[in-house]
DNA sequence: ACCTGAACACCGTTCAAGT
DNA sequence: ACCTGAACACCGTTCAAGT
């Protein structure tokens, strides 16, 4: 994978830290494992890191970094219809794995802020996508405020509970996106 | 408060892990500030409870009691008309503070199946309530379905994100229930 | 039946010492 | 500049012993 020196830089610290998130989830990410992984002694990782919540932050960072990018690739979409924009973003959050990523940074951002503010970032991002869409759909300002909150809001509370409720199929989100593509009345 | 006994029972530790909860959240919730809450010392939990756990599951049956006999309460409401009905639900989520404890409880449920057994179950109730509300308001199931399944998972998402997203106004509200209510086209 | 207190394992954190 | 290894504090857990 990465280059192998025999030392190692921040950079391999947050690449390690991510990679155990993604597969393990958050209970996993201590520092005795990702020195086995790494395969260094814990102090080794005090001289990059303050502190468990500055590797926490940094991969926070780096997270939002990667999923920036992802969104506006999806943005790029921009020549496409916002009907068919807002369809490959909501199939996107539905069948996509990365929200037990996102799930982590969640929890994370209660305790610690900097990891609330990458957090919230990404979210008004989404939150931006999503309203000029529905405003280009036909929508004045206003009803288009409240129906991007409604569909993001969704989307976070669908990534959050992976619960008993029912998962939307493709024929669900189509007629959800008609609904919300409607006229106001 | 309390019958202040000398020996304590399972249900004065559930009373008082809640209490704790709610007041210093998730991360105050360990054995050693239980105790000294409680004027005790460590061993004693083992008595009780095999595990914390255990401690978090009985703590969850009990929110989840609680929660659910706030939500018959607000179901008694069956004389009030569906969209009132629905008007005040929403509300209720919006402002409530109680929040922080349903967040807490959601973390618990990814590590722990029990709590996660008890928090499904609630949020199916609430999204039947929530459905059978859109049906009475005169739309077929799988409008309603769909509908209901917006709002629920809306509201999970907007308990969750103590985001920098825009906090709906009430006026936002009534615009969102016109929305909901509007009869497919 | 309910509790104490000592003991242990585990994890985050520090730091002097090595290369 | 990057790492080791020993040490410490803290927390969950166990258990023999007390009342």
């Amino acid at each position: 994978m990465a280059p192998r020196t025999a030392r190692l830089s921040a950079q391999d610290w947050t690449r390690g830290a991510l990679d155990l998130l993604m597969a393990e989830g958050v209970a996993a990410l201590q520092i005795n494992r990702l020195c086995a992984d790494l395969g260094v002694t814990r102090g080794s990782f005090y001289w990059h890191f303050a502190d468990l919540t500055e590797l926490e932050a940094a991969v926070a960072e780096r997270w939002c970094e990667e999923t920036r990018e992802r969104l506006d690739q999806l943005a790029e979409l921009d020549r496409l219809p916002p009907r068919e924009r807002l369809r490959i973003m909501t199939l996107h959050l539905i069948d996509d794995a990365s929200w037990s990523v996102e799930r982590a940074l969640r929890e994370w951002a209660r305790s610690t802020p900097q990891v609330a503010a990458v957090v919230g970032e990404s979210d008004q991002h989404v939150f931006e996508l999503v309203e000029r869409a529905i405003v280009e759909l036909g929508h004045d300002p206003t009803v288009a405020r409240t129906r991007a909150g409604l569909l993001v809001y969704a989307g976070i509370g669908f990534a959050h509970g992976q619960s008993t409720l029912p998962k939307p199929t493709e024929a669900d989100v189509d007629q959800l996106l008609d609904f919300l593509a409607e006229p106001a009345s």
